[in-house]
DNA sequence: CCATTTTATGTCAACGTTTACCGTTTTGAC
DNA sequence: GTCAAAACGGTAAACGTTGACATAAAATGG
């Protein structure tokens, strides 16, 4: 009987030892189908992103799993391409897919369009690292502005002057707050961005490759680039070397995420930390005590993770030549 | 009703038709749990792996996201490390988790505890790449002893004679066979392996870096190193770098995995491609083709897909003075 | 020793579907 | 126009739990 399994008052210790002695003699395992009928909850919690690189994909993961860990909810995942071109189609996944609640990883946390229908039917939700609509539902985000500006100033205060600019998906608003924290570091150091020094890649290797080889083939070649992503960086690394220039005598290489490809890439890559795991444990986190809590809860809806600047060997100053 | 909305016979079309439009209009979803309950089935599927690389895992989890998209069941991962010491506690994990079946990454899927405990509780799984106990359950797998052979017959092939061998984790039977594979490709050429060049790593980049370093600080500097997945191998590429030797010119490396950090990596590693995308989708397939079967089919129980060697530029044949 | 409270145990409705069954209506053939 | 068969629609049981309620037993107080 349900009571002596789960602790409930008034039963004795006997019959309480006796029924979980039984249970665990025949293997018994509760039908979670029908706790879930009674407690109208799945305890499913459902991971959203769209095609990055596996390291974000399996830091966000973990991160999630941490905190579900020892509770009763379980992580589905449900990856998506193409989100920005139908929303509708992602909501109706989720929708369909039973959950408690979701967690949103870019750029499906930045669709109005799929925020509107998942409110509509009160799935509750996490964004992590959204851009937009910053006010709706529970945020966990980095500050991308504040974090372009560290590795832009970084850049600048080595002394250079000519730099490239790889952007990623412009679709992802990623894109747009680490611009506009380079800008604000050039505008501060008092130094112009050149147009034609700034590419607009999608987060891959190969668009990656594409665009610096671009750039450094161009007329005036930078004396350093800066990289929206660590995989983007990385490729200008190999374009840079085949075209005969060393990284980082040559050329100066930053990227974005502190992925595995930016330790393990040579010269390792000066980057920025994303704390994507710190902010997918907290999304789960506040994810779950709002679905706990019987009334909606007080806690704030918005948190700021720190980004963290890592200087490694793939950045230093110009040469004299440059 | 439930006959209209789910296409039953015996339903007017007009009758259909309004039901469906009413459905549509309240933006009606059926629970799940309560379908679960008198299905018996939860349409979950679980997939279990231990802290491999970040590309593995996601390769792992595309190719069966890629069969169950369109299906009902939807796939909850379910990490979990150290198995070999504490395969009850998984046992435990997946029979709690509420699954219709599971996919078994290694090192899981040969632990016999957990498959003893899961088939007692009439748990349906697959096995991703086992090594030991062929013969139960379904079995999707690389013929990891063909592999190593290849990748050994190219070394050797080459003309190196002192190779040097990374193993890694030895709890991975992977570890195992590819040795195997190792030794045939040996024994073929009427070259013996120097058992003072074989060193044990766990398939993690740090440790293949600390091994790659004795191995090359060693009296008998090896001219090749096979290394038993990409990280370990890169990992002796930085190793090599440090000690100021080229790769290819000064040293020979080869890789196994054929993951991102293979293609991303200077030189390109020469690299075994296992098909983990393709085994996933299949063991996936073949599970679910079991769930939805009536009676147990007579489907082969085992399937071995095709291992491809990509010979890149990090392997090339030993220098004169070698 | 009875009345009263406390504690333990048994019973049953409810959760939201599906499916089997049964009664009613429509259709088609003679 | 009658009859059989097919098509349709309504009702209720069942899935495996939980939790409220009722009943029974034990403990307590007068």
């Amino acid at each position: 009987m349900s009571r002596a399994l789960n602790d409930a008052p008034h039963v004795s210790e006997a019959v309480r030892r006796k029924v979980k002695e039984a249970a665990a003699a025949l293997d018994y395992h509760p039908n979670l189908a029908a706790q879930s009928l009674i407690a109208r909850r799945s305890y499913l919690i459902g991971l959203t992103y769209e095609r990055p690189s596996p390291s974000y994909v399996v830091e966000l993961q973990n991160g999630a799993l941490g905190r579900l860990e020892n509770e009763r909810y379980r992580l589905v995942v449900l990856p998506f391409n193409h989100v920005a071109s139908r929303p509708e189609e992602l909501g109706k996944l989720l929708l369909r897919a039973g959950l408690d609640g979701v967690l949103l990883a870019p750029p499906a946390c930045d669709q109005p369009v799929l925020l509107d229908m998942i409110e509509r039917q009160r799935l509750p939700y996490a964004r992590i690292t959204p851009h937009s609509d910053l006010d709706r539902g529970l945020v966990v985000a980095m500050d991308e502005v504040a974090a372009g500006h560290t590795v832009a100033t970084h850049i600048l205060s080595l002394g250079h002057r000519r730099v490239g600019i790889i952007l990623g998906d412009p679709s992802h608003a990623a894109s747009r707050g680490r611009l506009e924290g380079y800008r604000q570091a050039f505008d501060e150091a008092g130094v112009a961005i050149d147009d034609s020094l700034v590419g607009t890649g999608d987060f891959t290797y190969d668009v990656g490759y594409r665009v610096a080889r671009e750039l450094l083939d161009g007329p005036l070649r930078p004396t350093a680039i800066l990289a929206q992503n660590d995989d983007m960086a990385v490729a200008a690394i190999a374009a840079a070397r085949d075209l005969g220039l060393s990284v980082p005598q040559d050329l100066s290489v930053a990227g974005f995420d502190n992925s595995e490809v930016s330790r393990t890439a040579w010269p390792p890559l000066t980057t920025v930390h994303q704390p994507v795991r710190e902010m997918a444990w907290d999304a789960a986190n506040r994810l779950i005590a709002m679905l706990d809590a019987d009334t909606d809860s007080d806690a704030p809806r918005r948190r700021d993770h720190l980004h963290e600047l890592l200087v490694r060997a793939s950045t230093a100053p110009p040469s004299s030549t440059g």
